[in-house]
DNA sequence: TATGAATGAGCATTCATTCAT
DNA sequence: CATGAATGAATGCTCATTCAT
């Protein structure tokens, strides 16, 4: 009689709801225009069940950003293959970024709202977009010891300018004005010419 | 009748007293911070003169950023020389724009808030970076036909990786992290390396 | 024609009202009881107006509570002639608070309220109640260099004493429970045997 | 079946620990600022176990103050010697009190909290007060019975009066202004005085 | 008997905007 | 042109109480 142990696929429980819904609402609306309430309510739950599991909306906001943030990292990191040419690595890079705002739409353009806008005091430690700036400076430093890349920069600079160009061609694309395929190919050329060593 | 004399040194009419205070708040407090009675007060005026001067805060706001883009754009006309190589040209456009961020500090980064902040509908026509992508464009595209720069890019796209770069990067120096001539050498010879023709 | 100056008997003034209101329902339902709309509705204002002349909610009790204290004063020092026996003193004090009390109902003991209940943090610097202990002090100890008084109590304590006697006796009048005249009988007498010298 | 054997020393039932932690808490913070779910968890218990021992927390209250009066009466029954004069019962009680306020710092202050604070409506019978002064008016009238106290006075105004003096007193001690020596011997003197006959 | 997730009415406070002067 | 008192819908958040387990 161990069937006492039938786990009967319940509770569908209420962070998980709320995860999903302020999701839904910061991508749709923003930060300023979702209410705690909106997003108890969009996940068919009492207002006051959303300050059981984030003690306020800035928090609920943060936690957003962060699950992002590890999704899209778990993304990049099965499309990164090991030993590639730096035009690999950037192409297979960008498909990967597209390919997950694709089946994510809006949600890297709501992670990266300004944390100015959240609250000016006290913000996020690091905004989302330097984060990922100074992954590409690693990138780009590594690139640079295997020879690949020009050695000669500040990587440091070169990552936040990488992922600035990024950032931005991106929120256009998802203004629906450029299409991905030369998005891919275009960046992924200019990237390359103005990394590569000699 | 010497009281027809042209009164030289009169105090600056309300509306530009607005101007200065509301570009003054924005540029400190960020767009929610900042009410049209904070404007008015700072501007030594009542509250419901704001009101004579613009029908809301957000068109306050959007004449505040239009008024930054002229003054910028000014800036870099006045920098660019006709007749100039692909690196010149870039060397001087990079310069005048930390050039104006120093005189003006933190200006262009209010005026680049994200639409979506200001209000959810309806958002400003073209945001202001996307438009300096779209004069970027023009400028890759020129370059392209005098020779300077590779012919096989997509202008738009290139143009708003750029820019996005430029945007990046001059956040991360004003908060107080890159040193301006690093900046203006990495980036210029990593614009100019992808650019190039050939 | 300096008939300009008419004044035309105008503005019951916002702040009026709302003092007007706010005594009012903090006596009828206590400081918890009663909403800074609830003061405002009652005064014929809008819910924002409370605030133009009050920072929070505290603060308009602190100054309920101020009125209340100066205003009873006020009736104290009409109310006492300069060379009067201990006795006489003491009777015309009694009489005057109960004056006031009868004009005031319920003004008192809402002013009373202790400040455990309007902020754990940060009270009133001195109870009311305190602060008229520390004056009856004064007069004891008056009475005691005028001979009147027995010179051999710490008028600190005696103080307090008498106050929390004349609180405690005038909040069961209040509850109807104690003629007037009797009340002031007994008390003038129980205080002055116990004050009095030899 | 060793098994049935009285366990001696089994933890207490989950009403006493509600009761302890009730007390602490209405001590610490007051009534406002004390919520069921911090009593039940300070107890060690789930908040819905508080709600199967009170129906709401005005009832956990009251409860709270019933037994403080009862702890109270028990100190003073034992105190108080049967055949002592005026002064010495008098000596014997306020020694009394201030013993059990010395070994339950904060508890009668607390008991004490005006009812009008708790309910506005219903509000507890009658208030622990005011129960106190009818106790001291029985001790008057039968002092005065026996000659050892004036009989000419109101026996309820008179009780009332020494309960106040005897609570803004105390009051007045816990903030740490009176010695004990000096509050029990002047208020001894200050109540024989004004009672005793002739 | 015990639990604690869930609830939603309620609260203090803010702020963009209006309008009588 | 200019004023600033007045407004009230809206916000983020709390907490006494319920109820399915």
């Amino acid at each position: 009689m161990n069937g006492a142990v039938i786990p009967i696929k319940k509770r569908p429980d209420s962070l998980t709801r709320l995860k999903a819904s302020a999701r839904k609402l910061f991508v749709e609306r923003g930060y300023h225009a979702t209410r705690p309430q909106d997003i108890a309510r969009e996940a068919g739950l009492g207002h006051g069940t959303f300050y059981l599991h984030y003690p306020d909306k800035r928090a609920c906001f943060l936690a957003f950003v962060e699950d992002a943030r590890q999704e899209m990292n778990s993304h990049l990191s099965i499309a990164r293959t090991p030993d590639s040419s730096l035009e690999e690595m950037i192409a297979a890079t960008l498909n990967a970024i597209y390919d997950y705002s694709d089946s994510h739409p809006g949600v890297l353009r709501a992670a990266m709202t300004d944390e100015m806008v959240i609250d000016a005091e006290g913000a996020q430690a690091v905004p989302l977009l330097v984060r990922w700036g100074e992954e590409w400076s690693a990138l780009v430093l590594s690139a640079a010891e295997k020879g690949q890349a020009c050695k000669s920069y500040n990587a440091e600079i070169i990552g936040q300018a990488i992922v600035g160009a990024l950032h931005q061609t991106g929120r256009e694309a998802s203004r629906g004005q450029l299409c991905r395929k030369q998005l891919v190919d275009n960046l992924t050329r200019f990237l390359t010419r103005a990394l590569k060593s000699d």
